[in-house]
DNA sequence: TAGATTGTTAATCGATTAACAATC
DNA sequence: TAGATTGTTAATCGATTAACAATC
């Protein structure tokens, strides 16, 4: 009796910690994502469960690690049947995107640019680029992949009237820096970075980086390391 | 007389490891890809030293894990002046693309393909995209930025031929898997793959994987809660 | 010498994995 | 029930940071 009631607290005070402080580890966040992903491809509409190997053997990941990433977010499955892909797929989304959606602009329509605009909008989630932004007069004002071309100039002004929180960096290093001031200006909580600028920049806004050079220095030294 | 001697062994033994199994730990190998390009980068031609602080607060870092890293590559500075730049940057090319270079396939020439071909040979690096492959007949036998097209048949030949070592794929992610058994039976030792398909592959190569939608997810969730 | 720096070990922090109880 | 699974804690592994000796 006295043992269940110590269950009981446990129990409650460990929910409280999600609800309240939540921020998930980031390598968590990260797999989250991917489940996400795998479920809404890899899986054939009659298939209504699945199971932590399965989602495991598909990320090349371990079946604990699956099952404590959801323990973390609070979602049990069934030791029948597994997990309910629907409803993993639903949670997931929210938790991650936040249940309104957010909106993203991307800056710098050149190659990359456009790879980004598309691959991200055919994805079925709950984030959407609504605005792309470039200096270039061919490029302004005309439609990528579905969404409008804006002058660099109107950034400011579009990023706070349709609310954007996020935006995408991919202009030419040299104009990072004054691109990443005028985001955090128009109110944006979260910047993508792909240029090789370094950017200093306040802890209110979440900077994510990325480099292929360094993806592919990476796989340079472990192939040759891994003879 | 005898502690001394004892320094001195000690000194051998931890040259030892880092010479013969080396490994450097990921982590380090990402950040020493990130000091050779800001040292290429941001600095001025007449310097010639740089502070471990100086690097850090370029990219963010703090100044021990810097020394630490150049620590693990055997690498000394001066109380001085600090490290000679020019030094640095070629001992770190050395470690990670190794001294000879390496030659790089990419595969898949739509717009992410025209961005990476672009970005990654306008570098100074020992790493090389040598060539690209499609199947598009549009695309076949041109060039793009510098580099030729071939068709996407004659990647084994090819790669074989020019001794490739690193692959990179950004095809659609339905022929991703394919990609790969080709590139792996052309005798390739890494992959660096853009496409969201997780790839099944043997331990012999080392694989990296980037998806742009989990690093835009990640930033979504952490800039929400950063309030 | 005092102050600034490098180089290195030990302590800490965070993420993964091993072990196992609970459940169907 | 036996077997397969989930859920969770404790142990382990790896990466960062704090502390400090050595050096210029």
């Amino acid at each position: 009796m006295l043992c269940n009631l110590n269950i009981l607290v446990i129990f409650a005070s460990s929910l409280q910690i999600l609800n309240n402080m939540s921020q998930l580890p980031e390598k968590t966040v990260e797999r989250l994502s991917q489940y996400r992903r795998i479920l809404l491809k890899a899986c054939p509409k009659e298939k209504q469960h699945i199971y932590s190997h399965e989602i495991a053997q598909l990320l090349h990941l371990t079946p604990v690690q699956v099952r404590r990433d959801l323990m973390l977010i609070g979602y049990s499955g069934s030791q029948r049947k597994g997990y309910e892909i629907n409803k993993l797929i639903h949670l997931i989304g929210e938790i991650i995107d936040s249940k309104e959606g957010q909106k993203v602009a991307l800056i710098g329509v050149g190659n990359l640019g456009r790879a980004i605009i598309r691959y991200v909008n055919k994805k079925n989630s709950n984030l959407k680029i609504v605005a792309a932004f470039d200096t270039n007069p061919d490029k302004v004002n005309k439609e990528v992949s579905g969404i409008n071309c804006y002058h660099y100039d109107q950034l400011a002004k579009i990023a706070k009237k349709e609310k954007i929180t996020i935006g995408i960096i991919c202009v030419p290093t040299e104009y990072c820096v004054s691109v990443a001031d005028c985001l955090i200006k128009s109110g944006v909580k979260g910047i993508l970075n792909f240029t090789a600028a370094p950017l200093n920049i306040s802890d209110q806004v979440f900077l994510e980086e990325y480099d292929m050079i360094t993806s592919l220095e990476k796989v340079a030294y472990f192939s040759k390391e891994n003879k």
